[in-house]
DNA sequence: ATGCGATTACACCGATCGGTGTAATCTGCG
DNA sequence: CGCAGATTACACCGATCGGTGTAATCGCAT
């Protein structure tokens, strides 16, 4: 209504920043930076976000939007992000995951409106997990949950230490797929329960 | 033979950087800062490291330095780590993995002296990971070790999110006993092999 | 054509950045 | 004592930081 086309403008900031933001580390880029790679006037910058604490914040919650899970039965599901990850680690711009690197670098800074909204985002995936094991009728799910998250953060902070090494992920999701033996999920038949 | 004493003050310099660069991030540090903490000039720092890079390389190789193994026999080595682990997440200045930190502010400003160390640290949690597999008589002990290392920064990636939950290292450990025993690692008994 | 909102360039602000120069002071040792 | 090396305080450097003020300009719809 009040926008049939959707204010390019703010996009194409956010755009920026998260190339800047994400390859190089929020404190190690300036607004100046981020204006120069939007193609864009600082002023501009500041007239779409009230300050850089809140672009970053912004920053994050256009990538929070890209977490969701693969399509298809709960078992493909759970499996299929850590097929996701191996394509992940492979691209050239990985650079670890864009939540836990904005923790590490601004939980210092109590009170940074990005902090929470980081690990708010990175609680969805646990939630994911947990949902896809009830539907696998999985015993003690949100154990089970809790491990799977812990081998996912464990590829990517293992991949981004040695370059964007997609091997993490495969051998992550080997390590899944014994938890998921061990839990009693029969990997070749569940393929095919109801969804 | 050089100096008995081993000079106590580039060790002060050091312990000051590390409790700033470690609980606030290295690029949101800045040298002053340091000398403050230190009680030191800023003219005295610099007379016993060259720059800052110099300064955060050496910080990150004095945290190398307590990278160590448990004692025992290798599996309580093993499951030791995760137990070290727990402890860690429950200390108040917990702040997830230096070096994971430090690649992923850094990894953006290529050739950064600390950023290979931070990644020869890494490296040998995995081989010592490798080594007591080993003398459990594992077979494939390379891929189970990549998957211990991913499951110990899982569990340091998810308690820096969570905010220091000592739950995280527990779930690990608890994989990793799955894990060993899917690799017919006998837990009740291995306690008792040779070391 | 006119007017309006968005965007522009550009100068400027105080603060901090990493790093240096310098001269005075402190400390321990012969 | 006197000397030397370490440390000090402090001023200073150019650059960049996050952020603002301002006046000109642009595109666009009426």
């Amino acid at each position: 209504m009040t926008q049939v086309v959707p204010a390019p403008m703010k996009e194409r900031i956010l755009a920026a920043a998260d190339r800047l933001f994400y390859g190089q580390g929020i404190h190690a880029v300036g607004v100046d930076a981020v204006a120069a790679e939007a193609a864009i006037s600082k002023r501009t910058l500041y007239n779409h976000f009230p300050s850089k604490d809140e672009l970053v914040a912004a920053y994050l919650a256009r990538r929070g939007q890209s977490v969701t899970a693969p399509a298809g039965p709960p078992l493909a599901q759970i499996l299929g992000v850590f097929d996701e990850l191996a394509r992940w680690f492979g691209s050239k711009r990985f650079r670890g995951c864009p939540f836990v690197n904005a923790v590490a670098e601004l939980s210092g800074d109590r009170q940074h409106p990005a902090v929470p909204l980081a690990v708010a985002i990175k609680e969805r995936r646990a939630q994911q997990f947990e949902a896809q094991l009830r539907a696998l009728q999985v015993p003690d799910a949100p154990a089970l949950a809790q491990q799977l998250v812990i081998l996912f953060e464990g590829a990517v902070a293992v991949s981004l230490v040695r370059g964007g090494d997609p091997q993490a992920a495969y051998a992550a999701r080997a390590a899944a797929c014994s938890l998921l033996a061990a839990a009693g999920v029969d990997l070749a038949v569940a393929r095919d329960l109801v969804a």
